[in-house]
DNA sequence: GAACGTGTTGTAAGCGGTGACAACACCAGT
DNA sequence: ACTGGTGTTGTCACCGCTTACAACACGTTC
């Protein structure tokens, strides 16, 4: 009845087996008889056995688990890609998420978890390089997540670039010349991308973002916070290119307590097309990521891994998505392939 | 340089003891000689041994770390819990999260994570009582939460039925008196909890909230969905009560696509106080619970439990959350006679 | 000086599996 | 009858650590 006290030679002991044999027709071993098997199956069966995972990891060498590295699980992102993971690697290995929310103990967590998993995912800025290649140099195989490369650690990112000199041509042609980067660039290498390229795309055609509006994360309550303190510390810009639709969330809210309009008064734009951008008031302009097909490529390139693969670097696309936070007017919006509107029953 | 290869013998080897010395260190075991204790953590340090973990759990009963198996973890309730939770348990052992996603295989895989932790939290409808009932009479410390009790296992839940009971008090108030309930409730058991609740509470005051109308998850597009299917079926309430945040703003959506207008035309509630839900237009009313503290209780009752203590059940109360979506004039919004009506915009 | 704690350390038997290797039965070929 | 596969099964040495238990070196005590 308790199955946990059953062990091997318990179900050798019930089908008259050695417990060589009850392993061997556990792992599918082809040289074992036709009627053996199906008794040692019985035994089995009967019992209960399910073998221990412990003690299978530490004879063998396979935990039959994944690991994956979050920085945090908040927001729209995160549960997306750990579904498009799960979906594509579940039904071989069991996942153990890990969120490493910045803490200094987060090293060892992950080194913990590296222990009791046969390969890992690691996702933006949760551990440093060092820690990656260490890994690796154990012999362990990684695939990163929305990260710069390590090494020829493969890579499974999403277009920050593109989209982003998307989003800010799109606030020029909206006619802003005062324009702000709101974010912590510093503790998420992908904002880092995503704020390069803005400012690049910005100065191309003389705008100036100055130094970004930092925040203390990437909540609503960060980006209120952060926005606020800048208005009044002086600095007034007319559009804020927000390092996350979180955070753009947080300039709507600023903007309400400062006493100005979004759209009107004051642009911006987010990133990540979180479920209820599209219901703020205006819309907001912002950026899609295939999340889902994220955590899919990212559990294909650990499987391939395992399985003695070798897997490629990719680069999934982005897709701006644009609403009213610019302006209602939008005069050009269309200069790049989107469907303007995802506002309805979307689809 | 390999850290993965270091084990207790070359340690032993180098500090020339015995492995059962090395033991002794690791685990601060009283009788060992100062001297050579620091000796054997020299040692320690000098190969950059970190004992095998798998091996302590086989050898030892510990695992050394704590499972919580969520139904899924998207939307602004699971990152909290999970948040409050490392922060409590996070520095003494590991957390493997699982979210089952109600794969059919989700069973087997809560076994399995049940082989590698030494207590684990069970939310909502993750699995069924029997297999929560196993891991129990396994002698595996578990902990439910916002879920109906199985036997004895200690629960962590919030009060769902109070701030329920206030809500459709707050909405028959506003003189609604056609209301209908959104969502699933044969999913997630508060959700049923919710709306038994909600029901009492309408049935009470003489509304008849009839057969809630069904989604098919509690995501915003399934709120949409649904919604507006039911409308063209000429189900039209001025008043819907949706299990959760996202299944509401499916609704704004839905309002927006038929031209209805949100607060006059139809009121609408949710419940989570999802970080975006004051942005929406007109703000959410719904109902706030403590997440993060559900997380952190859930830790402590499990730290309790593998400790050797008694944990009773707790219920965290709710706090609901008045805006704008139930109507503007908002006549009674916060001060009104019902039990949990301790209501205020955003606490 | 023999007997006896006390503190410290080593020996070795597991924990529950895996897998290399040996052993064995059985049948074909010679 | 003898040798040589082939297929099936058992034996046993690990995997890396924990933990009785035994062994030993010391003062003490009588």
């Amino acid at each position: 009845m308790t199955p946990g006290k059953v062990t091997v030679y318990d179900v050798a002991g019930e089908a008259g087996v050695s417990i060589a044999t009850v392993s061997r027709v556990l792992r599918d071993h082809p040289n074992v008889a036709d009627g053996t098997r199906d008794r040692v199956k019985q035994a089995i069966d009967a019992l209960g056995w399910r073998p221990n995972q412990t003690a299978r990891a530490l004879a063998g060498k396979t935990n039959d688990a994944i690991g994956i590295v979050f920085p945090d699980l908040s927001g729209p992102y995160y549960a997306e890609v750990i579904r498009g993971f799960e979906r594509t690697s579940g039904h071989r290995s069991a996942v153990h998420i890990l969120a490493t929310h910045e803490r200094p103990s987060a090293h060892d967590h992950v080194r913990g978890l590296a222990e009791r998993v046969d390969g890992m995912v690691v996702m933006g800025q949760t551990v440093d390089d060092e820690l990656v290649a260490e890994l690796v140099a154990d012999g362990l195989p990684v695939v990163l997540l929305a990260r710069p490369a390590v090494g020829s650690t493969p890579v499974v990112a999403t277009d920050n670039a593109g989209s982003a000199r998307a989003l800010a041509d799109h606030l020029v042609d909206h006619g802003h010349d005062t324009v702000a980067l709101l974010g912590d660039p510093d503790h998420a290498p992908d904002v880092e991308e995503r704020f390069t390229a803005m400012r690049g795309a910005l100065e191309a055609r003389d705008v100036d973002p100055g130094e970004p509006i930092l925040t203390r994360g990437f909540e609503v309550e960060d980006g209120a916070i952060a926005m606020i303190e800048a208005w009044e510390a002086g600095r007034r810009p007319r559009a804020v290119m927000a390092a996350n639709d979180q955070l753009a969330a947080g300039i709507y809210r600023a903007a309400d307590a400062i006493g100005l309009a979004i759209g009107t008064d004051l642009a911006v734009t987010g990133w990540d097309d979180h479920d209820l951008a599209g219901l703020l008031h205006p819309g907001l302009t912002t950026v899609a990521q295939p999340m889902r097909t994220l955590g899919t490529r990212a559990a294909n390139a650990v499987l391939t891994l395992l399985a003695g693969g070798q897997v490629d670097s990719v680069v999934l696309e982005t897709e701006l998505v644009v609403r009213d936070s610019c302006g209602p007017d939008c005069p050009l919006a269309p200069p790049l392939p989107h469907p303007s509107s995802r506002s309805t029953t979307g689809g």
